[in-house]
DNA sequence: CCTGTGATTTACCGATCGGTCAATCGGCCG
DNA sequence: CGGCCGATTGACCGATCGGTAAATCACAGG
């Protein structure tokens, strides 16, 4: 009567809830017996799948690592454009990986939220974007001081998780929902708008 | 030889261990036990002088918000200056507030990422500001769409705590400290930079 | 000096936490 | 059919959680 499964099957249902319990609850709040029950699995199963609760987080994480980079690589990697069309093509990657994965950056915001355990393991993630998107902005931004890329980084990275991460709050006091899809295209563009004038005080009158 | 104080210097340790405690590790990870011990206080002590851990947070949190608007409102109170001159103001007021209450905006971080009940505790503060930011910015920005002030609020109120809550998570990266009083008056030229870029955006070549 | 009162402590409760273990189940191969 | 092995289960562990009850303590007023 037992329901069997294939080892993936199985391992896939558990990320997922997972995944899902880690955004709404946080890690402390994920308790694995609240996974396996939204699994439809049992307890043990858990551990014998992920040995321990912390390598179960570090395997949701990993779904979403690859994922993430690969999308910001891609865009940037296509060199179509000016400078401007390039880094717009870049925001665009990471707003939509942001709105197809919507437990991400929730996800991490718990992490970083719990002990110095669950904040390690977004640090490799997060260094990693972090140094690349320098790599970035190196031709047009100066080295040190308030307009280092690593100050563009911080701001526009956060214009876009912040926004996922704080709407369930400001959801009363916003009439719409600010995640539904009307909302988020308007979000994207104001981030676009903020691109511009950022571009266009650090370009200054350059022609392009 | 049990060291008598007064109610008021009894419960002052409580708020300020718990106070730390929280923005260290979170709501769950902020147990009444540890709090206790942090503060050099008997368990039971702390439900008699805050009846609940519910209760305590909300208390903690109570020592923060009259203090954050009526900075933010001070500082717009001063009506020197033309519009730009008046949102500087109100940013520098947002930044130190911050540098200076450190532990306040990773305690809001640690609420909004726990269950729902820690979450309301927020709406209500993060509420009050939202709608006050929105009455300022009311005579520049237009109503709806991108431009709407919430979407301003949403992203200079990101840059300033997003920074201090992602900030020991980056660390590591950041060759110094980026909370040490040099890296935070960087970021401060950050965000002044920043609203100057929205504002040439925003209001044009108008003469000011 | 006695007593009342509020501050503090000790001991304890049921629930839940992450994790373990032996038993069991189900399908595949010989 | 019998045996093997990997997937799954229920029962259980010590630790810790938020919270409670009653005893104890320190001090003020009569």
């Amino acid at each position: 009567m037992v329901a069997r499964m294939a080892r993936h099957e199985t391992s896939e249902k558990i990320l997922t809830a997972a995944d899902a319990l880690l955004a709404e609850a946080g890690y402390d709040g994920a308790s694995v017996g609240r996974v396996a029950e939204r699994a439809g699995v049992n307890k043990a199963l858990v551990f014998y799948h992920f040995e321990s609760k912390s390598k179960l987080v570090e395997a949701v994480l990993a779904r979403y690592y690859d994922a993430h980079q690969a999308a910001l690589k891609a865009a940037y990697a296509n060199t179509d454009g000016d400078v401007r069309t390039r880094i717009h093509r870049v925001v665009d990657a990471y707003f939509s990986f942001m709105s197809e994965h919507r437990t991400y950056p929730r996800l991490v915001l718990g992490l970083i939220a719990a002990n110095e355990e669950a904040r390690v393991m977004v640090q490799d993630n997060l260094l990693a974007l972090f140094e690349w998107t320098t790599e970035m902005l190196a031709d047009i931004t100066p080295n040190g001081g308030p307009l280092d890329a690593r100050h563009f980084y911080s701001t526009f990275s956060g214009m876009v998780t912040g926004y996922f991460t704080y709407a369930p709050v400001i959801a009363d006091a916003w009439g719409d929902d600010p995640l539904c899809p009307d909302a988020l295209a308007v979000r994207l563009e104001h981030v676009h708008w903020m691109v511009d004038a950022v571009l266009d005080r650090l370009l200054g009158a350059e022609p392009s």
